[in-house]
DNA sequence: CAATCCGTGTAATCGGTGCTTACATTCACA
DNA sequence: TGTGAATGTAAGCACCGATTACACGGATTG
């Protein structure tokens, strides 16, 4: 396994020497600079074209400018360079998903709740091809311990806190938080999922829609488990 | 995938004409008989294997016994052939679906409603690459008029109906039947996908409870909307 | 029965792909 | 200033989907 050797340039890029010095040869120089970056860009416009089949490493490579072989000294495999698209992928879900959560108000746990899936809903909808690489695992590197998985159980932790408080706060009318956690995940992602899977258009729901829909569904959810039969927004 | 072996199927020239007279029906004889069904059921084979991206045309016809072009006397494409494997697997779906309904107690709509859910998952879980298959669109051909689209679309009326009836009973509190429904497909839906994709080993929930946990959060959906707030079973 | 048509198989081949190896170039640092 | 490591290129392997030309043989005819 070559080319492993390479994980500290990814962590938050700015460190790169200026290697070109000042003059620029308008001739294409040997050394790309950032070969890794431009082909997980490329990688990333390519899924967005046509989805995770449609990445081939020589086609990244050809939008690279570069030759077909050159990839492989970033990345041992195409399933490392989706790895890479993955994580990179994740980082903006999880930078999306804390934004909305820092806006969100502080003292009503139940309305955290509903921002936090609004939230995912409206990332997965407006980045289908992104959120269908993060949300099956198969582009995950399961060996090797990646941020990912931390990211996931950071925001199951968290909703797993904002419903127990919403619980002491007497917002809910049920007690197995486990399965209202599970189930409020199943909802969201299902809903996600019919979206990317290209479900909506057999059940009525057109993409200007899909937004309101979303919204919706959300908070049938949260009226199901809410201890007020009303409005929960 | 790895060179394999590949065994010289005739190993002499072109200096043989391989007369096979009617006499010899145990050495396979030049036509197949039914390569189409042969090589579904080799590429479903493939596809519990290692999912929908394992399925070769090549590896089909190889253990079917034929040479590499001919499935393509039956199926224009290998998207044609993996249309072929999902309408199957969806018939499958269909014909578990139609039966756990056919056992299902007529006078309670809202009890056909769950059993139709838990047959549901049920198959989904025992069958997740073929469910996989069937659930992501893009094995169906869009173009043709498939039996699929029909499927779907009279499995959705069918919920509608359900829902109507159950709210006509009253045995609903809530009445946008239609946001009940898309919730209640998201929610079976994700949680199938969960499965599918990987989500559960995260999400504290092992192969042996999944049954069990799908069954309980289908029927906290189900308290959700009942009027009732007991158990729905 | 014999001739023929045509559905269905094979063989050879093409371009595309992931991936490896050998070699070339350049950067960074002692 | 030299030198090794990093990172590019070039060539080539095996496999893949797909096409084409040809071979076989069952079914339909006269």
């Amino acid at each position: 396994m070559p080319a492993a050797s390479k994980p500290p340039a990814a962590k938050a890029g700015p460190a790169k020497p200026r290697r070109r010095n000042a003059r620029a040869p308008a001739a294409r120089p040997y050394h790309h600079g950032d070969l890794r970056r431009v082909l997980i860009d490329a990688a990333l416009q390519l899924v967005g074209e046509g989805g995770p089949e449609a990445v081939s490493v020589r086609e990244a490579a050809r939008r690279a400018g570069v030759s077909p072989g050159a990839p492989f000294r970033h990345f041992p495999s195409r399933d490392a360079l989706m790895n890479a698209v993955a994580e990179e992928a994740q980082r903006r879900f999880r930078a999306e998903i804390e934004a909305a959560l820092s806006a969100a108000p502080a003292g009503d746990p139940l309305g955290r709740f509903r921002c936090l899936g609004l939230a995912y809903l409206r990332w997965a909808m407006k980045n289908p091809t992104h959120f269908e690489i993060i949300s099956s695992r198969r582009f995950f590197d399961h060996d090797r311990a990646s941020g990912v998985s931390q990211d996931n159980a950071e925001l199951i932790d968290l909703t797993e806190r904002m419903l127990a408080e919403a619980f002491a706060q007497g917002q809910l009318r049920v007690g197995d938080l486990k399965r209202v956690q599970i189930a409020g995940r199943a909802l969201i992602y299902g809903f996600a999922r019919m979206n990317i899977d290209g479900h909506f258009p057999r059940w009525g729901v057109t993409g200007a829609d899909a937004g309101r829909t979303a919204e919706d569904v959300l908070d049938l959810f949260i009226e199901g488990i809410a201890k007020v039969p009303g409005k929960s927004a």
